[in-house]
DNA sequence: GTTGTAACGGAACGAAGCATTCCGTTCTGA
DNA sequence: TCAGAACGGAATGCTTCGTTCCGTTACAAC
């Protein structure tokens, strides 16, 4: 069979950097993948690549490695927009721009969804524990900034979050959209006001969520 | 031949008795079960219920045939509450118990959840376009009364009801309180305000949700 | 008591989906 | 020239699940 990226011309052709090419191909078909769908097939995810299954296992033990990796980078991309957000001095601004780029990276997804299929290394632990401090600090700063209704705890981010992701539609950029109106209505939901009346039943807690992350059986 | 009319047995006794006690039965584990998993296995049904397989197929014609009753029973419990809805004086105490009686009965999961595993009657198509008059109805009324923000459509009330069911916690009591929370945030938002920025976005679309009902490869 | 039979429980069957392995091929890089 | 890294994709073996099949139970009519 004769291998169609082969003869790929140019500064990186050659079979070193092909493969390195494929490295990122595999990541990005992946996201794409397990996104649409999380019990997807590991073949539709080097079918999207156009490379074959065995460049897939060349790199990772396996599917649930797969896994790991994408959620771990989602982790990271989540603590990355966090720590961004953290140095704009406006804390409203910080809190809405910080949910934005979750929302539009999708990160939500990548992490909780995938949750659950494989068995976290301890590394995620301390970037979970992270995210949530980065989170909470944000959250602190918008209450004290009489900006959001103090009533607002740092898990409801995650119902936030949770409520954006379901809005799906085919079209990727379309989601975006429609998750940004989303995001939108919810905000301005939590913004301080004066006609507010208190949120109704005990606020989420730490805990509650937990359940994600052990194994499903 | 026996004749199915002839004795009127005791209260509760009776193999005939039992077998519409089943009926219930099988019908209240579907729709826990399929609830927790759209893609549970029959057999799990049958398992909550405690009953064999063959009591499921004695009274279905198969696993799409059990989805569809229960699709279009959510179907209905949707439309009564919207009438129901409309029989209220105040314009936004209608919308506002209807949407909080939909996501109590966990109606949005049942539905949309569902959908696509299975061909639709017509009368199911028919039912559809019932509910969404009705709830048409019911955003008009209260945007024209002025507690609801002008740019709001129908279809949002499809989004809302989406990022309500889309909060879940091991247990179901907690989980309607979540969504109670859920739900009063976003009717925060979508209240009119003073303060309220316009939604950003083109608003959702009619057809942009038929997706989901075609079917499923 | 006898018996026809509706209702049932659950094992058995067969199809489908999928993660992983295996082997032959290609082509780089020294 | 050639060892082997990189690869494509068929083959394998396992699991899951919808559906069917058959033997059993117990009510009801006589």
């Amino acid at each position: 069979m004769p291998n169609p990226t082969a003869a790929a011309p140019g500064p990186l052709a050659g079979r070193r950097a092909q493969a390195a090419r494929n490295d990122e191909a595999i990541l990005e078909a992946a996201r794409a993948v397990f996104l649409a769908d999380p019990k997807a097939p590991i073949a539709a995810v080097a079918d999207r690549a156009g490379v074959g299954i065995s460049a897939l296992y060349r790199r990772y033990a396996g599917k649930e490695d797969l896994l790991r990796r994408l959620c771990h980078d989602g982790l990271r991309r989540y603590v990355a927009e966090a720590e961004a957000a953290l140095s704009e001095p406006d804390p409203w601004r910080a809190l809405t721009g910080f949910l934005a780029g979750v929302v539009d990276a999708d990160v939500h997804s990548l992490t909780v969804h995938l949750a659950g299929t494989f068995t976290p290394t301890e590394e995620m632990g301390r970037d979970a524990v992270r995210a949530n401090e980065l989170a909470a600090r944000l959250v602190e700063r918008a209450r004290a900034d009489g900006r959001l209704r103090p009533d607002v705890v740092v898990q409801d981010l995650g119902l936030l979050l949770e409520a954006c992701a379901a809005v799906r539609v085919p079209d990727p950029e379309r989601t975006r959209q429609l998750r940004r109106r989303q995001l939108a209505v919810l905000l301005a939901g939590l913004s301080a006001g004066a006609d507010a009346e208190p949120l109704p039943g005990p606020p989420p807690a730490a805990g509650e969520f937990d359940w994600r992350w052990r194994r499903r059986e």
